[in-house]
DNA sequence: CTTGGAATGTCAACAAGGCTGACGTATTGT
DNA sequence: ACAATACGTCAGCCTTGTTGACATTCCAAG
């Protein structure tokens, strides 16, 4: 684990060497992993999936957001998007309602059932966060954040800053 | 939502605030998308997938691994895998040698086409890795390296560090 | 008022990539 | 000899993504 003794230029780029890159590359790739572990144990039993689960998270996250919202944010189709919402009804998390400005358009809702699910997901998930957080301390988690955002495409980055900006 | 406005104490555990850990959990998950878009892209006309990829990494990272290994290593059931390496054999990518000490194991080794595709991949991947590294700076990406290994479960840490150990 | 285009829903068909279960074969170790 | 191991394979299922085609509903512009 420890850094080599750096033969030492200054700025000291030692980095960006590939092992360095890939040792990232596989943090991420086993780190995913636990992120989502989780919710879909949780899910497991209630026939549904991780497609459930990030359609529940923008709806609370977005309360009232338009289908065309939803798919360019999970960047997903409509038809993909349709059958997850077609689900969610169905079961009673998720509520459609018409538009009143453009009745075109479908505002979804979580009902309490739905807010129900979604904050045993994100309990479940915040805890993991929570704990790793905690572990890896205050500038760690700067430093997280830092390198997962300029790991974005540019649209993704866009999305989650509005995210971001809307109540964080 | 909001953790009440920080009581103080010295340490400010401000960053375990719900709201702290939410923005974490949607950095992931945009960050997640940006970090397979390339190797996606690269695959796309090939036939092939992000399974393949995954294969080919680590395949690449621990020339002569059995299929047994390897399985453990993705996490997924040897049917799944199978299909991969039917595919990555038959395309000529991937040889399988049948072990000298257990001639049961089929040990896992990339063709030179197969390590030409790897770096191409990877390539691509560290690019991205790189810009970012590069954007957020040493200290930050130290910090991103903690706080992934803090998120894995125990069984990825364990195999994380033992192919970090392995070169890195 | 009519009509074009946008937003949405839905049907059908398909593919990737997971899964389980069952079975076969070669090989190894007891 | 026999049980266990490592692997391959067939069959079938699920989730979640895709395209293409088409209907509906509605806003807005001519």
């Amino acid at each position: 684990m420890a850094e080599a003794p750096a033969p030492q230029g200054g700025s000291s780029l030692l980095f960006l060497t590939d092992e360095q890159l890939r040792k990232g590359i596989e943090a991420m790739f086993f780190a995913y992993r636990g992120f989502t572990a989780d919710p879909d144990r949780i899910l497991e039993g209630r026939e549904m999936g991780r497609a459930h689960h990030r359609a529940i998270h923008f709806i609370h996250r977005s309360p009232g957001t338009t289908v065309s919202n939803l798919m360019a944010l999970l960047g997903v189709t409509k038809q993909s998007l349709n059958r997850v919402l077609r689900a969610l009804i169905a079961a009673g998390l998720v509520e459609a309602r018409v538009g009143r400005r453009d009745r075109r358009e479908r505002h979804l809702h979580l009902t309490e059932e739905g807010a129900r699910l979604e904050r045993e997901l994100s309990d479940a998930q915040r805890e993991r966060m929570r704990a790793a957080y905690r572990t890896a301390g205050p500038v760690a988690v700067a430093g997280f954040r830092q390198v997962l955002e300029a790991m974005m495409d540019d649209e993704s980055r866009r999305q989650y800053e509005a995210l971001a900006g809307r109540s964080g």
